[in-house]
DNA sequence: GTAGGGTTAG
């Protein structure tokens, strides 16, 4: 009986599943309500649902346990609808009180499907059956209320606990940086020592993620120290957050000599090192990775071809696009998703092949959401495209009227081709729904402090001395008769003081005070969460090569080296 | 307790 326990458990593939099933028939051993309440685990974990309930339905004396395997079995496979329907069964034809376990289940079954109404319910549920004490159940609402947007609730649930266990440190950390909240991470992590919790390695990665919002090159190094110190750098989750953390700040050797590290890296660690080459604008790179990743036995998955379709974007591989596009499910049976459409029509239309992009729109077996119509936007701003963009942004406003960016861009079309009026219409439109732009600022790291400038900046102590060496940037610019590329200001304003604009945009305060302090031996990384403006980008080309320095930018995209007057993306971007 | 997912990588 125990040995058929453990065979039941070991399943994993349907044919072993049901060759077992046959032998616990055989062995009379049906009845049993354990071995039966393992094979509607497997059965349903494994997807096959009706099996499972069909196995379900023939256990003679269903218990709690039955139940919550029951249960638990579409909460894993994230079908909240089974799951809910399990869960009411269970408290009407069996007249069963659902134990911690079983709201566990239901209501991380919440959390994967986004029904926030159903989960503050179990919440309330909980509460009532006198489980909130029960860390685990504590936890698993910490974790709903902040994946699904609710980070205040999370948080003032985690203050109201009791007795924290680790995971609940370890959510709560991994949280605040899946938001954004990066000095919220370091301050709790520092709580959390105080608190005398030993982390492990799943609060090492929240960390890692924590700094990657930061976004410093010198934080990478320092939790590295700290990883190396703890004794969790063979760690393949670990590895793979820190190889991340280092090529977002823009350090793409260095992720590199990480996963060259890795003694049997898996699909997740070669995506990210795949990942990595996309973001820095290595298609080529990017390519030969994946076919090394599919020599070595390594199965690409969804994500891997999102990254490798977005690697052939970023660098114009057209052709290789596509071929690898429609190769994903024929070669390697990987079904597109909506996101891999996002990428072809970013692809096709950041080439300028606008009605390719179009038509694969009108042919996709989904219904197209942000992603995809955003990527045709984007490709109409680039192209100067009119009539195709309005389409792109009216479908836009119905998914989704309170994206300022998408306002903007629509703007910015219009006035790029002179049609001021509407431009302003748009902008009235924005003002009428109280959406604000959000102001361009970059980043730029120097000592233990991470400067922020925005355009026009003053604010910093030495901004004369900033301003002079920037002068003195232009003056040069000016003097190699470079031409400047005004277009790149969207007001109805005289050239003059188009230039006098771009002159002061942030990245070029940035680079004036990183050119000021910085050593000719390192590259000046700038970051910024808007797009690189065009006569920034030639600027920064025209500083490489004068200076004889390596400027590297990053936008919330991707990242641009300068090195000897040429920039990585080959001026395609 | 027979053991039924608390967190964490691209």
């Amino acid at each position: 009986m125990q040995s058929l326990l453990w065979a039941v458990s070991s399943c994993r593939s349907l044919v072993n599943c049901q060759a077992i099933h046959a032998l616990v028939i055989k062995s009379q051993f049906i009845n049993n309500g354990f071995i039966g309440d393992r094979l509607v685990s497997i059965y349903t974990s494994l997807g096959f649902n009706d099996y499972a309930r069909k196995m379900f339905d023939e256990i003679p004396d269903k218990d709690l346990v039955s139940w919550n395997s029951f249960i638990s079995g579409f909460s894993k496979r994230g079908i909240l609808a089974l799951c809910l329907n399990a869960f009411q069964r269970m408290r009407n034809e069996a007249d069963l009180k659902p134990n911690k376990v079983t709201l566990l289940s239901v209501i991380s079954a919440c959390t994967v499907d986004g029904a926030l109404c159903e989960g503050k319910c179990f919440h309330g549920f909980g509460v009532k059956m006198g489980y909130m004490e029960e860390v685990k159940v504590a936890n698993v609402l910490i974790n709903m209320y902040g994946k699904l947007g609710m980070l205040d609730a999370a948080y003032v649930l985690f203050n109201t606990m009791k007795a924290r266990s680790l995971v609940t440190w370890n959510s709560i950390l991994a949280l605040h940086a899946q938001h954004g909240h990066s000095d919220d991470v370091v301050g709790l992590f520092n709580l959390m020592r105080r608190a005398g919790v030993k982390p492990d390695q799943a609060t090492m990665v929240a960390l890692l993620q924590g700094c990657t919002e930061l976004g410093v090159v010198k934080q990478a190094t320092v939790v590295h120290a700290c990883i190396f110190k703890c004794g969790f750098e063979g760690d393949m989750l670990v590895s793979t957050s820190l190889m991340s953390l280092y090529a977002k700040s823009g350090q793409l050797i260095a992720a590199n000599v990480i996963f060259g590290e890795l003694t049997k890296p898996d699909a997740v660690a070669w995506t990210s090192m795949l990942a990595s080459y996309a973001m820095h604008g290595c298609g080529s790179e990017a390519i030969k990775l994946f076919e090394n990743m599919v020599d070595g036995g390594i199965y690409p998955d969804h994500v891997t071809f999102t990254h490798l379709l977005s690697a052939c974007s970023h660098a114009g591989l057209i052709s290789e696009g596509r071929k690898y596009f429609e190769d994903m499910f024929r070669v390697y049976g990987v079904q597109p998703r909506i996101d891999h459409y996002s990428c072809m029509v970013d692809l096709l239309g950041r080439a300028g092949l606008l009605e390719d992009a179009v038509s694969l729109i009108r042919s996709m077996p989904m219904k197209p959401n942000v992603g995809v119509w955003g990527a045709l936007l984007g490709a109409c701003r680039i192209h100067n495209n009119v009539e195709l963009g309005k389409e792109a942004a009216d479908n836009l406003f119905l998914l989704n009227s309170s994206d300022h960016r998408n306002y903007i861009m629509l703007s910015n079309i219009y006035s790029a081709s002179g049609q001021w009026k509407d431009a302003s219409k748009i902008r009235s439109m924005m003002k009428g729904r109280r959406l604000v732009g959000d102001p361009g600022y970059s980043l730029f790291e120097h000592g233990n402090r991470v400067y922020q400038f925005v355009v026009g900046d003053q604010s910093h102590p030495n901004s004369d001395k900033i301003y002079a060496k920037l002068e003195e940037i232009v003056r040069k610019v000016h003097e190699a008769g470079l031409v400047r590329q005004t277009e790149f200001i969207l007001h109805d304003v005289e050239e003059e003081v188009k230039i006098d604009m771009i002159n002061k945009h942030s990245e070029k305060l940035a680079l004036a005070f990183g050119l000021l302090v910085t050593n000719t031996s390192i590259p000046i990384t700038i970051i910024k969460n808007l797009r690189i403006c065009g006569d920034c980008h030639s600027v920064m080309k025209f500083v490489s090569l004068i200076e004889k320095r390596t400027i590297i930018v990053r936008d919330p995209k991707r990242f641009h080296h300068f090195a000897n007057g040429m920039c990585s993306c080959k001026d395609y971007w």
